[in-house]
RNA sequence: GCGCCCGUAGCUCAGCUGGAUAGAGCGUCGGACUUCUAAUCCGUUGGUCGCAGGUUCGAAUCCUGCCGGGCGCGCCA
């Protein structure tokens, strides 16, 4: 909480002890921002919530609360509206000094884990590893910027059955994977497959060579790790291309929990929570059923030997708690799973493997769909690659510059990426992600509105205006235009705004945050005049514009997406 | 069949965890550039919050039941 909503708070909670009583003190001072603008800054509903406890009416209620309330030197004196509303409105110069506070957030003490984007070997990105990487990113920004620890995990998919099979591929065509890309390496997986599917020899190689390589054959592996380099490079480009912070250090791979699986299926074993069930073996919970009304397994161990997904799930989970120490772990990861990671939690829950303190939470977030409504692929049914996506939406961004000319040649390629990407990006975060949304770049680079290239905007033509008053910026001192006051509330809010992100691991809260403060920037921008203006009110006005250029400086920071001086 | 999620203006979405006459953008229509970048701003238009009950001072928000849509439900991840 920010520090004017704090003392409003206190100063709330020790008005309603002295006209009610210490034991109506303890409640939630219900302090919410103004509904209008004519309302005030702030409201508080405690009389409505008192009244029936107290046997009095709400605006009876209210009046002995604005009785017992002194805020001198904070606010206006309180207004009692409606059925019995306090409204409350900030002094000018105490809005001020909340401007001028720096936001900062003390070292929590506690360590997270964001586990996210987890793109697949041998296989392009796409559109799914998008939305992971860029919710994963802001949410991994803004838990650090509240203080957590951080630690990002790619749990990228590099181990499993389709291994073996394309290893054995690659012996079969006597291939040199390293001189394949990943375009290479995706039709070598369809070579392979069809393969399997058509010769039965080739199905027993295949599972043979899995065992070779989950038991450490040096030339299977040997071919597996070409495999995997190629395909860790390909991703570096993208997140280069993206701006997303991850990199070979983050890369935590199913297969680096190989040596953990025996151990998983033992210990559970032990504890009891293993059922052979067609030769594999499961862990069945209570609370899920299947499609017949059935037990719903977790399966750890399949009926031929090998591991699935989940034991990797629950060794990652004990790698996490054990070895790393967290205090909560973190999952963005598209809503079909659910299920799967309920049962998960579960499971480790029932092992004692994640202990209570420790919450363990699915970051769904919805599909990304085509103009068509359904999930989003080319006209021949393929996913579309992320690397062309990024690539058109910063040739419209370029084409954009180009035709408006306000910047030079040199400048235009790096500032049309920064816009590109950024529109892509606050897509696909302004909005709440359990959503599905319509990929469509015409829509995300129209710049107009609620968009990435709209706060952008923004923030140049602040960068332009401190630029030119070529001197530091002092502090907020004069607020008497009611621009400016909309503006100097809202940035009051930012501390707040990202705790609750931070809390809820919902991005879109902070767009729609920035939004506001873009947009109330506009109107300021047109109402108040700044570098002709005269004395401390200039003074004062490129304080705001500072302050707000801060703001959205870093809360498009957090949201991953840059903010060029100049657009 | 069971479970999870979604349903708010013509379209795309918010709605701060129960508060005032439900808000933005796009679109429509009308204004504002010799003035800090008009990728902007100001005004206008537009809703039976899927439907029906319930809870209470008060419901888009919480509960129940329906309707419509998406997804998931044993060896893929």
């Amino acid at each position: 909480m920010s520090a004017v909503l704090s003392v409003l708070a206190t100063k709330l909670s020790g008005a309603v002890t002295a006209a009610f009583g210490a034991q109506y003190g303890v409640l939630d001072p219900e302090l919410r921002a103004a509904t209008k603008p004519e309302f005030g800054h702030f409201q508080t509903n405690l009389a409505l919530r008192l009244a029936k406890s107290l046997g009095q009416s709400p605006r009876a209620v209210a009046e002995q609360l604005v009785d017992a309330l002194d805020l001198t030197g904070v606010c206006e004196p309180p207004a009692i509206a409606g059925p019995g509303f306090v409204n409350l409105t900030l002094l000018p110069s105490v809005l001020a000094a909340g401007v001028n506070e720096p936001v900062t957030f003390a070292p929590r003490g506690e360590r997270v884990v964001v586990d996210y984007s987890q793109p697949n070997v041998a296989k392009q990105m796409h559109v799914g590893h998008l939305r992971s990487t860029v919710i994963g990113d802001a949410l991994c920004n803004v838990l650090r910027y509240v203080g957590y620890d951080v630690i990002r995990q790619n749990h990228v998919g590099d181990w499993g059955t389709q291994f073996g099979m394309m290893v054995e591929q690659v012996l079969f065509e006597g291939l040199a994977v390293g001189a394949l890309d990943i375009e290479g390496l995706q039709q070598l997986y369809q070579r392979a497959r069809r393969h399997f599917d058509a010769d039965g020899t080739f199905v027993e190689l295949s599972r043979a060579r899995v065992v070779l390589l989950q038991s450490g054959d040096p030339e299977t592996l040997a071919i597996w790790r070409q495999m995997v380099e190629v395909s860790l490079a390909e991703f570096d480009r993208i997140y280069a291309q993206l701006g997303s912070p991850l990199t070979r250090a983050d890369v935590v791979g199913e297969s680096a929990y190989n040596d953990r699986l025996p151990a998983v299926v033992d210990d559970l074993m032990s504890a009891g929570l293993l059922t052979e069930s067609g030769g594999a073996l499961c862990a069945f919970l209570p609370g899920f059923a299947g499609r017949d009304g059935s037990p719903l397994p977790v399966i750890v161990r399949k009926s031929d030997g090998g591991f699935g997904y989940s034991a990797t799930d629950l060794a990652a989970i004990r790698h996490r708690v054990d070895d790393l120490q967290v205090d909560r772990i973190v999952y963005v990861v598209d809503h079909r799973q659910g299920l799967h990671f309920q049962q998960i939690f579960a499971l480790c829950r029932a092992a004692g493997w994640l202990p209570e303190p420790v919450p363990a939470e699915h970051v769904a977030f919805g599909t990304v769909l085509g103009k068509d409504g359904k999930p989003f692929k080319t006209r021949d049914g393929d996913t579309v690659r992320l690397a062309l996506l990024l690539d058109g939406a910063t040739a419209r961004a370029r084409a954009l510059l180009d035709e408006r000319a306000v910047l030079d040649e040199s400048d235009r390629a790096g500032v049309a990426a920064a816009v590109g990407i950024g529109a892509i990006k606050y897509a696909d975060l302004s909005s709440d992600r359990i959503n599905d949304y319509v990929f469509d770049l015409d829509r995300m680079v129209a710049m107009t509105g609620n968009t990435g290239p709209y706060l952008q905007y923004a923030h140049a033509r602040l960068s332009r205006i401190l630029a030119k008053a070529g001197e530091a910026p002092g502090l907020v001192t004069v607020l008497n235009d009611p621009a400016e006051q909309r503006l100097a509330l809202l940035l009051t809010g930012f501390g707040d705004t990202v705790v609750q992100v931070a809390e809820t691991l919902q991005p879109h809260r902070l767009c729609t945050y920035l939004y506001e403060v873009a947009a109330a920037l506009s109107t300021f921008y047109e109402m108040c005049p700044v570098l002709t203006s005269e004395g401390e009110v200039r003074t004062s006005r490129l304080a705001l514009c500072a302050a707000t250029r801060a703001v959205l400086q870093d809360g498009m920071g957090l949201l991953g997406i840059s903010a060029p001086n100049a657009m």
